[in-house]
DNA sequence: AGAGAAATTTACAGTCTGTGCAATTTCAAA
DNA sequence: TTTGAAATTGCACAGACTGTAAATTTCTCT
């Protein structure tokens, strides 16, 4: 029960989300930079958590696995994803429509970490793997989002296919950016790939 | 070095061969028969050696891993595809010719067993990963086909989008497929799937 | 302030996948 | 029949992950 002087649940409850998402930040900060220093299988659970000041057991209190420290600095992608299109004005094409978000989001997710992540991610089978994973969230985040667009339901099937393609057209953007070191920037990738979509069909 | 009466290396290396492969069919079988029966994470490695009659160590003589036996029954895929496209006639538009490749494809492998393999593949996290590494070497086995009818290097970009988008259209279909508990037929899906794809670029 | 509930942290024991190594068995070729 | 490579196995071990129960901390309510 809450009453009086109580400022909603902000600052009660909101201390210990706070304390705990620090916590989950910095185990992933501490595992991410033991992954670049040692790579990826070489870095165990044990020193993962020694480095963060926790016990072994505690680790799996904030991640259900390892891989799950990677997978925690694109938590907030499908949801930029989302916010992109939706920020377009809808007066375009899909496909136009998803290709004018991605440059726009491209900017974010280029970083210098963004790279060092990528690069662990190709490092290994398994988590080449569950990098796709990454790729179906943002095709899940990008038909959601062009659905609040187009609504009627007999256009379904169409945007289904717009994100599918453009998602696509985003992984061989990325891949090609990653091949050549970063020499141009991601976003004329991103034009020159579209434009070969478009082009074809 | 072989001489005389030496039936070239048919007989005398291949019967180990054939025996190997015999063994490995063998592993697969029981593997996959316990993976529909009890699920595959409570299948152990020890119930699958024990049931196969060899040592739980000599299983990995044959596999790499346990995730390996659901990845052996589609080893022949990017062969299937590759020889799939190869045969159609080359007087078609790129994204056309693969839509008929696969179509034919859809022939083979929509069988029951392939459905149960599938079915087993979507049932946890980790084999959702890895099943998409298969759409991945459908996409690269559809790349370099389509890269021996134009092998011109101006293409390239042009294919690898047809790749994409074609593989992509392929497993939309066979989610819609998969969805509706095979009530149409998968090449049902494939044509619609590829005209949506048509309509909307 | 203090009791009690709830969240956090930890130790401990145990399961399971996967690897390294060395010994043993099997079998085709000389 | 001998020989060497391939196949098979046991054993020991690393490492990820889970179940459980107990301690410790952090709120919440009175």
């Amino acid at each position: 029960m809450r009453n009086a002087m109580d400022n909603e649940s902000s600052a009660p409850e909101g201390w210990r989300e706070q304390k705990r998402r620090e916590t989950r930040q910095r185990i992933a900060e501490t595992g991410l930079n033991l992954f670049i220093a040692n790579g990826y299988e070489a870095t165990t659970l044990e020193a993962i958590a020694a480095a963060s000041g926790i016990s072994a057991r505690t680790f799996f209190y904030y991640f259900k696995s390892k891989e799950d420290i990677l997978l925690a600095w694109q938590q907030g992608l499908p949801d930029a994803v989302r916010a992109a299109i939706l920020a377009e004005p809808p007066d375009q094409r899909p496909l136009h429509l998803v290709r004018n978000a991605f440059l726009k989001l491209a900017a974010q997710f280029s970083s210098e970490q963004a790279a060092a992540i990528d690069r662990i991610l190709r490092s290994t089978e398994q988590l080449r793997a569950s990098n796709q994973a990454k790729f179906l969230s943002m095709e899940k985040a990008t038909f959601d989002a062009l659905s609040e667009h187009w609504p009627q339901a007999r256009r379904r099937k169409a945007l289904q296919v717009v994100a599918m393609a453009s998602v696509g057209a985003m992984r061989l953007s990325v891949d090609a950016w990653a091949d050549e070191a970063g020499q141009k920037p991601l976003a004329s990738f991103i034009k020159q790939t579209f434009s070969a979509l478009e082009a074809e069909l």
